[in-house]
DNA sequence: GTCTATAGGCTGATAGAC
DNA sequence: GTCTATCAGCCTATAGAC
C-alpha cells in the first residue's frame, strides 16, 4: 500500500531513487510546497505558474526546468498527497477492536484536516472537477482498498460487534465529515465566528464525529454519553 | 429568509422585478445554466467566458451584453444557489419531532445532491477557494441562521428528546456527508464501481446517514435496526 | 544550474456593422 | 438585440546569455 501515489509521477528520473544534489532537492521541495498552496486555492486551471514561482521565491523558468510542465508539477503534488491521504485506513484491521479502530481513524483524519488542509483541498478540487488526473487511480487502487476495508466492517457486523451499516457509505460519511474541516474551513470559521480554529475545536470535532459514528453503528451503548 | 441570495446581485435592473422581454429572460437563463456547469467543473478562475458562451450556444459577446463581467455572472449564479441551499433548514423547528425533522432534513439534502449537483459543486469551489465572494454572507446571514437552528437542537437536548450533541458540528456532519454525493461524485462512482448513481443509491445514502445521525444522537433506540 | 527576455497562444472585454 | 472582428493583457513554455 505504500507509495501508491508514485504511479502518478511521470518523470522517472525525478523519483526518489535519484534524489539529485542538495540544491535540486531543496528547490523541488520548495516549488511543490508553493504549488500545493496555489493549487489548493485556485484548482489546477485557476493556478498560474507565475503565482507558484512567486510564492516559491524563484523565477518562473526554474519551475519549468525542474518539472517541465504545469501538469507534471500538479501530478507531483497529487502524488505526495495520496499516500498521506490513505495511511490512516491501515487502522481498520480484522483483529482490531471496532471502537478503538474507528475512533482512531476519525481522529487521524481530523488531525490531518488540521495539519494538512492544503493537501485535502488540492484533492477536493481534483475530485470536484471530475478527477481528470486521478480517475484511474480511484477506480483501481482506491476501490480495491475500500473493498478490503468494507469486508472488515462487514465481518465486524457479522460477529455482532456492530450494526450492519453499509460499510462504503459509512466510510464516505467519515471522509466527508472529517475533511469538511479542511475543505470548508472558510465556512466553518464564518459560522463559528472565529478567525482561526483552535486545537480544542479540532478535538471537539473529532469527539462529536466519533460519538455519532460509534453510537450510530451500535458499537457503544445508547445510554453512554461522552 | 427568502431570497437571501438577492443581495449578491449587483445589477439591480436585472433583478426579478424587471424581467425584460421573453428573449432577454430566456437568454439570461441559458447563460446562467451554462455558467453553472462550467463554474462547477472549473471554479471561478478556471472557467472561461468562451467555454460558457460555447455551452450556451451563443457568441461570447452576448454574455458580456447581458452580464457585463465574468464576476457579475458568477454572482448571479451563486445568488440562485444560496436560496436553494438553505431552504431545507426550515424543517428544523422547535415544535417538530426531532426524528422526523432530522430525517426529513437529511433526505432533502441528499435529494438536492442528486438533483442539483452542479449548484453544490459551484458552492464547494467557492468555499474551498476561501469564499472570496461569499465570506460576508456566510459570516452574517448563514451564521445567524445556524445560530437559530443550533438553539432548536439545544432545546431538544434540554427536553431530553436527544443527546446533548454539539449542534453546529452536527449540522456540519450532515452538510458534509450529504453534499459528498454531489461534490465527490467522481470518487463515489469510482469506489462503488458505477458509471452513474441510481435513485436507489441516493435512497440508501439517505437511509444510512439518517440511521447514523438519529441513533448517534440517541433519538432512536440503540436496538432498533433499519 | 540560474535567470532575463520573449515567443505564441488564449483571456476578458469592447467597438461597431448589421 | 446580435454577432464579427479585434484589442490589450496575461498565460505557459522556451531560447539563450551568464
Amino acid at each position: 500500500m505504500q507509495r501508491l501515489g508514485a504511479m502518478l509521477e511521470s518523470n522517472q528520473q525525478d523519483s526518489e531513487q535519484n534524489q539529485g544534489g542538495r540544491i535540486r532537492r531543496r528547490n523541488r521541495a520548495r516549488i511543490i510546497e508553493a504549488a500545493e498552496e496555489v493549487f489548493a486555492e485556485q484548482g489546477f486551471t485557476g493556478a498560474t505558474t507565475a503565482a507558484i514561482a512567486a510564492r516559491a521565491g524563484l523565477p518562473k523558468a526554474n519551475l519549468h526546468y525542474y518539472f517541465g510542465t504545469k501538469e507534471a508539477l500538479y501530478r507531483a503534488v497529487l502524488s505526495g498527497i495520496l499516500d498521506l491521504w490513505l495511511a490512516p485506513l491501515a487502522q481498520i484491521m480484522p483483529d482490531a477492536d471496532p471502537a478503538t479502530a474507528l475512533a482512531g481513524y476519525v481522529r487521524a483524519k481530523v488531525l490531518m484536516a488540521r495539519d494538512k488542509p492544503l493537501a485535502s483541498r488540492v484533492f477536493a478540487n481534483e475530485v470536484i472537477s471530475g478527477a481528470p488526473v486521478l480517475a484511474d487511480y480511484l477506480a483501481k487502487d482506491l476501490k480495491a482498498l475500500v473493498d478490503d476495508k468494507a469486508a472488515v466492517l462487514r465481518a465486524w457486523a457479522a460477529q455482532g460487534r456492530m450494526d450492519p451499516v453499509d460499510p462504503v457509505k459509512l466510510l464516505f460519511l467519515i471522509w466527508a465529515s472529517t475533511q469538511h474541516y479542511a475543505d470548508f474551513d472558510a465556512q466553518v470559521r464564518a459560522v463559528m465566528g472565529r478567525r482561526e480554529l483552535t486545537d480544542a475545536d479540532f478535538e471537539d470535532a473529532a469527539e462529536t464525529i466519533t460519538q455519532l459514528v460509534l453510537k450510530g453503528c451500535g458499537i457503544i451503548d445508547a445510554t453512554s454519553k461522552r
